[in-house]
RNA sequence: GGGCCGGUAGCUCAGGUGGUAGAGCAUGUGCCUUUUAAGCACAGGGUCGCGGGUUCGAAUCCCGCCCGGCUCACCA
């Protein structure tokens, strides 16, 4: 017999034993009188002399060490990322508790009820006079002082490295307070929180390739949304003035540190702003973000200190002239000319090849957080022209560790130029551009019922927390990261021939 | 998709140039009533990712495949 059958074939004898004990092996209501964390921030700077018998706890967690010494013993009781040690001893819990207590593997999830006290040696710790069942463990724990670090076990069993690496839990704890520190912040400006469809007919908001789904009964397919984008902006047009959307976005393309297919965007959408409207609402809301989630506005990211309090801003063009690298740094002039672009890039027109010169020589180079401004019209059919100089529009891109974070424009409210737009795309479509955009013939009519002066922005949820946690992939900040599936694991085989013994 | 690295006990990892598969933790038994990487003694546990090939003999060399990580390309 394999160890693992054997592990297994162990633990549940004790399922008999236990019962046999008079407990549940799978419990159920604990009345617990603290949390492990709560007794750690309460009891932690007493000593020894200030606990007394009279302080008395009734926890659970989950048995994360264990050291038996005869008639008494350890053991670690884990909770909310956090430990407790409790004494176990047979003179005090009596008989048939000890047989329970020495019948534990860890893994197993107790409760116990006693008094705090410090030992020997200093730690605090619960001195136990009743102990109960809750919980019973099949499998075995990671090890105990390495933890689990397979990563690909860590992705696709994210409990176990959600109970072994506690590192982890902050993380995802951490992402919750951005998610939460946004909201509050949309809140309190007034935005409303809304959802729109995730299965669009028509898809549309970004450039990327989508994923195809099919309804039967409407005999139709679908697609996952690559952006919500033009859907919110249909609520501006209904008078849904602040309106924003946390929620998952699907692009069927590669996978990376900085790309998973189903990624969480926050959008919004304000009526009556523009991107310089933006800019300046952006960098109080990661600014605050910052803090909310690490306490400064300084978070440190790959041996970087990035200052969410001063985040700079360039053009497009300045921003290539300043962080150029190497020789034939270009003048503004330069930069400014269609040859000189042309020259320096494959894209077929002066707007293309910029941006293109942009993503290779500049974008990596974006550690400071930094907004990036005045977009060519060539890559953004979604945004409102500068009327000083139509070729480029009002929009900007929010950089930080080299990485795009954000995307923010004046959004084009005029349905004629926003339906010379969707002409654009489709002769680029037709040029054999598969991510160009579709036409979106309701958006236009959407449009033409007038939409008000509105500023627009969409902010990465996974890539801003990689940043405020320290990730260096995306995948440490999605609990469920896409993989290729598992092989067979072969579990229910072993349990139900076991169950027959 | 390309390049590089990896897959050995439940977990974390060793195993120059081919020669009977190892350690620590975990597990089982015994001892141990303030230990904490508890300790001591003994024991069990392996399709060395999968499939071919070379060889008297392969965890080790060769080929193919699967899975994962990093990286480049595409993308946010």
């Amino acid at each position: 017999m394999s160890l693992e059958d054997e592990l297994l074939k162990q633990r549940l004898t004790r399922i008999h034993e236990i019962e046999a004990l008079g407990h549940r092996p799978y419990g159920r209501r604990f009345e617990f009188s603290h949390t492990i964390p709560d007794i750690l921030a309460a009891y932690s700077s007493k000593t020894a002399e200030e606990l007394s018998p009279e302080m008395r706890v009734r926890i659970a967690g989950r048995l994360m060490t264990l050291r038996h010494m005869g008639k008494a013993g350890f053991a670690h009781l884990q909770q909310s990322g956090e430990r407790l040690q409790i004494y176990v001893k047979k003179d005090i819990v009596g008989e048939p508790a000890f047989q329970l207590f020495k019948l534990l593997d860890i893994g197993d999830i107790i409760g116990v009820e006693g008094y705090l006290f410090r030992t020997r040696t200093g730690e605090l710790s619960v001195h136990v006079e009743t102990v109960e069942f809750l919980s019973k463990t099949l499998l075995s724990m990671p090890e105990k002082w390495h933890g689990l670090e397979d990563v690909e076990i860590r992705y696709r069993q994210r409990y176990l490295d959600l109970i072994a690496n506690p590192e982890v839990r902050k993380v995802f704890v951490t992402r919750a307070r951005i998610i939460a520190s946004l909201r509050r912040q949309l809140e309190a400006r007034g935005f409303i929180e809304v959802e729109t469809p995730m299965m669009q007919p028509l898809y549309g908001g970004a450039t990327a390739r989508p994923f195809v789904t099919h309804h039967n009964t409407l005999d139709m397919d679908l697609y996952l949304r690559i952006a919500p984008e033009l859907y919110l902006k249909r609520l501006i047009v209904g008078g849904l003035e602040r309106v924003y959307e946390i929620n998952r976005n699907f692009r069927n393309e590669g996978l990376s540190t900085h790309h998973n297919p189903e990624f969480t965007m926050l959008e919004f959408y304000q009526a009556y702003t523009d991107y310089r409207g933006l800019m300046d609402f952006s960098a109080e809301l990661l600014e605050q973000a910052a803090r909310d989630a690490t306490g400064s506005a300084e978070v440190e990211y790959e041996g970087y200190k990035l200052d969410f309090s001063r985040i700079e801003r360039y053009t497009m063009r300045e921003a290539i002239i300043r962080f150029w690298e190497g020789e034939g740094c270009p003048t503004m002039d330069q930069v400014s000319s269609p040859e000189w672009l042309l020259s320096h890039s494959g894209k077929s027109n002066p707007g293309e090849a910029l941006a293109d010169i942009f993503e290779r020589r500049v974008e990596e180079k974006l550690i400071q957080p930094a907004m990036i401004y005045d977009y060519p019209v060539e890559t953004s059919p979604l945004s409102k022209n500068k009327p000083e100089d139509p070729a480029f529009v009002d929009r900007f891109e929010i950089y930080a560790a080299g990485m795009e974070i954000g995307n923010a424009y004046t959004e084009l409210n005029d349905p004629q130029e926003q339906r010379r737009r969707f002409e654009m795309q489709l002769a680029m479509r037709e040029r054999g551009d598969e991510e160009a955009h579709q036409m979106d013939e309701d958006y236009v009519r959407a449009l033409s019922y007038g939409m008000p002066p509105t500023g627009g922005e969409g902010i990465g949820i996974d890539r801003l927390t990689m940043i405020l946690t320290g990730s260096r992939s995306i995948r440490d900040v999605i609990l469920f990261p896409l993989l290729r599936p598992e092989g067979p694991i072969g579990l229910a085989k072993q349990l139900r021939e076991l169950d027959k013994l």
